[in-house]
DNA sequence: GGTTAGAGTCGAACCGGTTCGCAACGGATG
DNA sequence: CATCCGTTGCGAACCGGTTCGACTCTAACC
């Protein structure tokens, strides 16, 4: 491979000059940029990585540390890499994937090394054992996910309580007197998925607020337990009019249960979710939903930890933790309640 | 960060000493080797990546291109880059995710600049772009899909060919004697989805061979689209007593097809699909299944790129091109032909 | 007792970039 | 004509590792 020594050899000036040429850094003649350039064309000449990687401590790689989980449905998840990473490349960084199930460990070890100039978590749990790395590292890091605290790291994630109380009103505002919430299995919530009661508890007040009846079950993460699940919902709450999903996998699996009971949505029962469009779409969801916006949220975590990596903005600027404002999507599957 | 210099000072000792000491690359006294090690533990030590590159040119970083593609379903990839990442990982390398929709571009950026030590194809097309600069690459490269051309890099796939007899054959000795194949768009097949019509051909002559009747037809990548063309394909050919699924969306979307058709497997129809194990898992879907493998392909591929990089291969050593063997995991989902 | 082998350590060079300080040059200015 | 300044290019140092060759010292061998 042609070095930039070869470069400057070949266009007749000292290696600095070439460099300056290419970088602009410093004024130099058109005569000389133009040898300087027609010699890379030449030699098929790209920079080492590694090289400029030491001379500048940059590396223009991020790291997007995914966690896949025993009991959390992987396809969502895609989604927000996919965001993080498409974004990532618009503004010139390349990704470090990494899937390690010892996520501390990894991280560690690709901040001590120096082999990505910033961090996106994704997946972040409410103490989330790999924040208290990421803060002593030198890189920069953003999340997607809310933790407990939230200090020296940028914070991105939906407004789960915002989510939830949406769901209540929407229901409550068509005429639902008696609704049910399917969250995720006692596992997530355990591990410390905080979004999950986050929802719910927002979900909780707002019933009571509004003076009707919340029924809450965990549903599992997995086919087809989740389906036997909703069944069990059904079947010991008989005067739920309306279904409130924030659950993945329960959302996959309704359409087939309520096909099995002879139900239609919103004619039996009204339905809103809490997932992705793109979601939707994939699996065919029926269900008006709220959009989960996870490519929003990969983006919105990128743009800010490149602020931050390339010093945009003031190394004492305090870091920030944003919300997205939840969206209903109206795909018509809630109503009126069937009048008993 | 400190540096090995800051080592070797902090052990009294010189930075090729420390250097050697870590390494074992020669012998060094064991008294030295301690006080070196007890620096390393005192200043947090770890070896800037970007030097060791340079120095070694080495990055311990394998690159691994996954197209998304628009028509595509693309939960299905995520099992080969997990297969991907969590051997790399295994085997002491990191993953440079890149997911670019410009796939020759970026796998030129990575290879000249040497981010890399090695390359993982995914979904690799019949005349795949990318492959004239993977070979005109210095990195060794491995491919998950079969090309026309499989000169100079390593090959892993399902055998399709075989995948597509077993279905037929395994119909045909239950007594079948007219089935239908449901295929990708379209658009997958003359993008050079080659294992689309791999498949396909091989099942149409092993159809032939056994004197049954075999109506092929084209499936849409995405709901709700592919339940009407279900729909369509069993409006149009009443006679039909088995499905072959060649289509990870159609196989998700069959239960509500057959659940609103009023049928049920093996009673009605006997089904057999053509993805993971995991997919059916993930998707609650019960019917028999040829096992795509996509963990076992992307360990197998990336097994045999870092036998490549280290040099434990000879550099004259063919390339391999080895098929993985289709089973047919049994999920009752088959019988005899309802007898009309 | 001299030679030799091997163990253990060091200094220096190298990987391939970037960047700082300096100097040569030419034109404008007083 | 001397001075000053901006432009342009060069040389050298540096980033942080690895590795080669040479040197010293001790033990073993003939």
């Amino acid at each position: 491979m042609a070095t930039i020594g070869d470069v400057a050899q070949a266009a007749g000036v000292s290696r600095s000059t070439a460099s300056y040429a290419l970088s602009g850094k410093r004024a130099i003649s058109a005569d000389v940029r133009r040898r300087v350039e027609e010699a890379v064309r030449q030699l098929g000449y790209t920079p080492n990585a590694g090289a400029r990687a030491l001379a500048t401590s940059q590396t223009m790689v991020i790291g997007l540390l995914a966690q896949f989980l025993e009991d959390e449905f992987a396809p969502a998840m895609l989604q927000y890499m996919l965001g993080v990473s498409n974004t990532a490349r618009e503004l010139g960084y390349d990704i470090l994937l990494v899937s390690d199930a010892d996520g501390t460990r990894a991280l560690r070890r690709i901040t001590d090394s120096r082999m990505v100039d910033g961090i996106v978590l994704l997946n972040v749990a409410e103490r989330d054992e790999r924040l208290p790395i990421l803060r002593s590292a030198t890189q920069p890091g953003a999340l997607v996910g809310l933790p407990a605290d939230c200090s020296g790291v940028d914070v991105f994630d939906l407004d789960f309580e915002e989510a939830g109380r949406l769901m209540v009103d929407h229901l409550h505002r068509l005429g639902h007197r008696e609704v049910a919430l399917v969250s995720q299995p006692e596992h997530v919530i355990e591990r410390g998925g905080a979004y999950v009661w986050r929802l719910q508890n927002a979900a909780v007040e707002a019933a009571k607020a509004r003076g009707i009846t919340l029924h809450t079950v965990a549903g599992s993460s997995h086919q087809p337990d989740v389906g036997h699940d909703l069944n069990a919902l059904l079947d010991a709450h008989p005067g739920v009019t309306g279904l409130l999903i924030n659950n993945e996998a329960a959302a996959a699996a309704l359409p087939t249960v309520l096909h099995e009971r002879g139900l239609t949505a919103p004619e039996d029962l009204s339905v809103v979710g809490r997932y992705s469009d793109e979601f939707a779409r994939t699996f065919s969801l029926p269900y008006s939903s709220i959009e989960s916006a996870p490519d929003r949220l990969g983006r919105m975590a990128v743009r800010q930890l490149v602020r931050r990596i390339e010093g945009d903005v003031a190394a004492d600027e305090p870091h920030v933790v944003r919300f997205v404002t939840p969206e209903l999507v109206d795909r018509g599957s809630t109503g009126a309640p069937r009048t008993a």
